[in-house]
DNA sequence: CTGTTAATCTGGTATATACCAGAAAACTTT
DNA sequence: AAAGTTTTCTGGTATATACCAGATTAACAG
């Protein structure tokens, strides 16, 4: 129901019933979308890091339909951080690849991607809505293994609400991932931004 | 300053200096003390889990001051969640564990941990405000290898929001981690509620 | 039937006001 | 000087109301 509705029906204030909407959205329970209602959040998905799985493959494993979104395609230049990351010089090309991702039919994540373009010719001209680690081991036979992770918790910066349709300031989980080659080189910088309600990380150490 | 003197100053109503205040403290830029005020957060300290250092190691590592408090400490019968994942039965003694740890004087985050009496007999007499894992190496030879890790970013719940003189609903980070010994026996289990901005974790994955 | 426009519904933001609960400071009393 | 009490200040919760922005739906025109 409406915060409207709600509030008649509990004989509270709107303003009372947006708290306690907030305090359930806080705690994961339900979550709105933009201008559209609240609704029940679905079960999280169990995301593994060091599985090296494609966003794709572990959705639809856990029994929901993932879809990706292309947001932007384009060769620029290396800014600073990227370039001082990949060991390249500043301004060199690199693929940027923006991208909102779905679990059945909810935007969930968004997640920006700089591709190391010298060491994956012709990427460019590939179609990256798909899973880029299938490319890349079918391509260019690399497979992802050591990588960096970091996480945060942390508000949604305003245009990544935008893109997923919720509002600013909504809880997000930031990772942040350098996929290196085998012979330690950095293949792909991943900046991602998930809804905080939408994922589980899972992560087994065996040293 | 208080809510009250910022709405005069910027000639706004408190209800919107509320707001803009809880979006500050969504971006971890500032953070409240129940009914204290608003104060400016420190740097978030970065957390390796895979590196099996204890807190107040990588704390003052980093350049702050670690603090332990002990909330709570009881040989009691394990749960059947607990039970099961030691492998024991349920009802048999396990030693519960209930720390507030600080950083600089500042409380960021409560664990709760279960810990295998079996494999460490005598343990309940120690001095359990120290580090654990120090502990586990000095007098048991015991040292943390592989461990299985759950990351979530929640709501922080009522009696954690308490314990960290914080508000009800104020986001947080769950961590959950599992502690195998050399044989793979569940030597601890750990329940960590972190607060959102004291902390960042970063791990490495090397295959 | 289709495309366009207008009305309606949703949450988002803002005002002003009131009272409560607990922390901190000021003031007593001993 | 120390201990207890009161006052003041803080954020926490609640009311009622208003208008805005965008999504959705209904009505209309071709």
């Amino acid at each position: 129901p409406s915060e409207r509705e709600l509030g008649e029906q509990f004989k509270v204030s709107r303003v009372t019933v947006r708290q306690a909407l907030q305090h359930l959205e806080a705690e994961g329970v339900i979550y709105r979308q933009n201008r559209r209602g609240w609704f029940v959040t679905p079960p999280a998905v169990i995301y593994d890091p060091a599985k090296h799985l494609s966003f794709n493959l572990y959705v639809s494993k856990q029994g929901y339909t993932p879809h990706t979104d292309k947001l932007m395609q384009q060769v620029e230049p290396a800014n600073k951080e990227i370039a001082q990351l990949m060991s390249i010089e500043k301004g060199a090309p690199i693929l940027f690849l923006h991208r909102r991702r779905y679990i059945d039919r909810r935007p969930v994540l968004i997640e920006k991607m700089y591709i190391n373009i010298d060491l994956l010719p012709g990427i460019e001209n590939e179609d990256l809505t798909q899973s880029l680690s299938q490319l890349l081991l079918n391509k260019y036979q690399h497979q992802y293994r050591d990588m960096d992770l970091s996480f945060t918790a942390t508000a949604l910066p305003e245009h990544v609400a935008k893109d997923l349709a919720t509002s600013t300031g909504q809880a997000g989980l930031h990772v942040k991932r350098i996929n290196f080659t085998d012979d330690k080189k950095v293949l792909e910088i991943d900046y991602e931004f998930w809804r905080h309600d939408a994922v589980k990380i899972e992560i087994s150490i065996r040293d």
